[in-house]
DNA sequence: ACTAAAAGTTAGATATGTCTAACAAATCAA
DNA sequence: TTGATTTGTTAGACATATCTAACTTTTAGT
């Protein structure tokens, strides 16, 4: 039984990019070449090099050299969970803040590579329930009011419908 | 009239950090040491000179060698900043969503540094939309309903019990 | 099959931010 | 006031992550 145990394997913003990069340039079972990550994340061919053999050290992709590069399933894990949680931010951003896309965007891709996974999860369903209350079809009534608040700053809306009919 | 256009002076998370430390540490006018600012963010002493130095050329912070640190108005008004986009996250994760003190608290120290105004500005107002709806006594009836729907997974708040007892 | 273009790699520079070790200044205690 | 302790600084190493320039390998066109 071997004693040495394994370090937690955390990723650095950097390569969680790198990852998820990759992750969404395979899509089902595509091939991934260099050049491509480089021109997805706006860096040079020899930086993606070296985090390559950065994150094949770490057993999360294979490469052969002039080859093209391929997630383990390890690294299909994670980069699915980056995706998740910036998947999760977007949302909550731009559907339930009202945060423009773009905006909502960037600020998910800064921000999903350090919320901690109870943070996530509980971002997660409250997106859920957002979706799900009163009913599938619209928003809840609550939304609405946030919405009218961050309009018009102004509270009157439990006021004068404090009641409301559902 | 001077055409050298001011860089836009954005900070590196590190930089955010010192910043706010010393921001923290001064409290009403109190005298900040290198000596704290080191024990409060757990690095050496080496670490906050050089921070210090890259923060006084920014105009954000004066140092008199072998002596004391203060922030400008202009590093008190940026410190600021950071500290209200730490306080709203924090409020957020611990408040609305539920995250355990420590854990909210830790997020938010990462996330404060990358979250957009716009964003910061939304999640202001929707815990502030939080506090004052119903009534600032009591929270909302969405929230409570989220909460159960943390805990049971499930949504028969408002089939079963759709005018909730509170 | 050969050559030219494209793609991948290596080496080495730069920037940031951390550290340790050694040194300098200030403070404190007797 | 002087010597020890604390505090601040400098120099230099190291890690990460990027770049450019030069090189190698592969691919594609003819």
């Amino acid at each position: 039984m071997s004693n040495k145990s394994k370090p937690p394997l955390t990723l650095s913003q950097s390569q969680e990019d790198y990852l998820k990069a990759m992750y969404l340039l395979a899509g089902c079972g595509g091939i991934v070449h260099v050049r491509d990550v480089a021109e997805k994340l706006d860096v040079k061919k020899p930086s993606v090099v070296a985090a390559v053999k950065n994150l094949a050290d770490k057993g999360l992709i294979t490469h052969e050299r002039y080859g093209s590069l391929s997630l383990t399933n390890k690294g299909k894990i994670i980069a699915a969970e980056v995706c998740e949680r910036h998947r999760v931010l977007f949302e909550f951003f731009n559907k339930v803040l009202g945060v423009d896309k773009e905006t909502a965007e960037k600020d998910a891709c800064l921000v999903e590579h350090y919320i901690s996974p109870d943070t996530k999860r509980r971002l997660f369903k409250f997106i859920e329930f957002v979706h799900r209350f009163p009913s599938e079809e619209k928003d809840p009534r609550w939304l609405d009011h946030f919405r009218s608040y961050m309009a018009t700053g102004r509270t009157d809306i439990c006021a004068g419908t404090k009641e409301k009919t559902v």
